[in-house]
DNA sequence: TTGAAAGCGTTACCAG
DNA sequence: CTGGTAACGCTTTCAA
């Protein structure tokens, strides 16, 4: 009664080791490899009993076109590369499901590299090259030299919330700078006249331009006396912040603006729970990206949300037509995001 | 003073529209392709001038071995899939870069496939085949035929946080069971006597062999009266659920049990919110996941934390193992969760 | 419509 | 240590 440890049900007496090319079905078919080329592909011609006899054969012997060797002769990967630093998948899992998904209903995988921090881009960029895919979707920044070396292999690059000032690229973003500008002018005309920032990473441009976006509009208003701290986008680091705003102004801000969702929410925390205040009644506080959490009832964070499905779409087909038409010249697109009015922060709009 | 539209910095001269191979670097050092092919290569034999020659010409060249002639040659793509549901992203985006950080260390790139629903994998079982990846890790489970076809071809599988109880399979996974019970006995040597869980979507073997844990248990300790309300995993369907608890139950539970952290949190707001119940004196609440949300003051769930760092170890290690010895028989792997005692439950250990 | 043969860019095997 | 040559599995002319 031994049994032997492999146990294959469909197909048990199947060698299973080598697997079936072209030749293989052609043979068994009775027809010419070049007859089973054409039977998979789209645009083919191949008669009715041919094609019969070839998918039977290719059925049987459990047959699927080699997309490397495809690959390889069409000088088409099918793969296109999606470089994310881990800010990105963490605070926007979305993304990434999102861009994988309309990828696919266009016959294309996606291949993914991830960064600890976004400065790890130079060994990523030469596996992406290797691969031979056929373009790139980044969310970490490249220099002048890095980009160089992909638009000379002839491979298309779409950024992904960032972007090159100076430079010819193709863009997706949301406008930062405007959903600050909406908020400090928001609370501005509320009458908060007390501000504190809490930016993100250093190495973080999206943080940047938020924090820069904030200032600029804060001065404009001749409101001069900002205290800006600097925390990680992350939760502890939010509290923290928080902690920290009040030593060094020695009492209360009016706002709070956060660099993202989740601190906002870690200021929320420690300003009730450490210092026993109220929000937005003794201080209001805002945050970024429009996140699950900050809609949750205890938080209900007034914040400007990212449009990701329309900016993801957007990026998809913007990468697939420079794919299709590689002379297309560079468009960036600017989303505005959706300003969410919620309950953490006394806003000029608040009981509109 | 017209400008040609393409700009290049660094190497404008150059025609950029073919990529050098590696008879290009051959021909300009002044030598035959397989020497060039072998100063590429981890053990190669290549005397110092010869090396320093290649490596020259394929600077100049921008040369870059194509990594998909390699595989094609070598039957080796040095790619793995890992397939995971919508769900598994958004609720643990930190387990895609885990991964994909750990298979690069070993020189392995990660093929991305997404499912809406667990149900739409057959297509992509179709692409994983062609694409000739050298395993596959998946959070989506397959049914015996499908995984007779990618096992048939050679390619090992790990399952990730589900498995197959009747059959010889890899997989690595958090024992959602005895989390379940730990929470469950607890709660009841707390005193809680009405219980209500909140289950997952009906596809979500996760959650099944979580809601089952928490019955199974229940059963034990001869409490029989348990309401059973189901959930998307999502926010707000854990609010509509617990509205509909306290609908169907005529009154408070003593203790829901929410299939994930974040209908927890749904759990809790409804609770505060429209109810204007206490949590935890009114009404205990646990999730499982230990997701971060779940440790933000407003919520401080009671909760069993998976611990995603050590699976996704020991998820890439496995399949490494496996493709490495192919022969090797499979193995699973079952972590205990971490447990949690948070603020949102009266636990029996709560006070020690 | 079909088949033969020439690549795609690499590695692997052999002589030298 | 080095160079020639045969694969790898496919698509793509080009004749028939």
């Amino acid at each position: 009664m031994a049994n032997h440890v492999k146990l294959a049900k469909g197909n048990a007496d199947r060698p299973a080791r080598k697997r079936a090319t072209s030749y293989d079905v052609a043979e068994l078919a009775g027809v010419s490899q070049s007859a089973v080329s054409r039977v998979f592909q789209a645009g083919a011609s191949a008669s009715k009993d041919m094609r019969d006899r070839v998918l039977s054969a290719a059925n049987k012997l459990g047959y699927r076109p080699n997309a490397i060797a495809r690959g390889l002769i069409t000088q088409r990967s099918n793969m296109v590369a999606v470089v994310i630093s881990r800010q990105t998948n963490l605070y926007y899992p979305e993304v990434l499901v999102q861009l994988t998904q309309r990828f696919s209903e266009h016959g294309i995988r996606v291949l993914l590299f991830t960064l600890e921090h976004e400065r790890d881009i130079d060994g990523v960029i030469e596996q992406v090259l290797q691969y031979q895919v056929d373009g790139v979707i980044t969310a970490a920044i490249l220099n002048d030299a890095q980009l160089d070396t992909v638009e000379n292999a002839g491979i298309p690059v779409i950024f992904y919330n960032r972007t090159l000032p100076e430079r010819l690229v193709n863009s997706v973003r949301c406008d930062q700078e405007e959903g600050e500008r909406w908020l400090v002018s928001q609370l501005a005309a509320a009458g908060h006249k007390r501000f504190a920032i809490v930016s993100g990473p250093d190495d973080s441009s999206v943080s940047m331009e938020r924090t820069q976006g904030a200032l600029q509009k804060l001065r404009e208003l001749s409101i001069a006396d900002v205290l800006i701290v600097s925390g990680d986008y992350g939760y502890a680091s939010g509290r923290a912040a928080f902690s920290e705003i009040m030593q060094r102004m020695g009492g209360v801000p009016d706002a709070v603006i956060a660099a993202n969702d989740v601190m906002a929410i870690g200021c929320v925390d420690e300003a009730r729970e450490t210092n026993y205040l109220r929000v937005p009644e003794d201080v209001s506080i805002v945050g970024f990206d429009g996140v699950g959490p900050a809609r949750y009832a205890a938080y209900d964070l007034s914040t400007v949300r990212q449009p990701v499905g329309r900016m993801s779409e957007a990026a998809v087909s913007m990468l697939i037509e420079r794919i299709e038409s590689p002379g297309l010249s560079p468009e960036k697109r600017v989303f505005s995001g959706d300003r969410i009015i919620g309950g953490s922060a006394l806003l000029a709009d608040s009981n509109s």
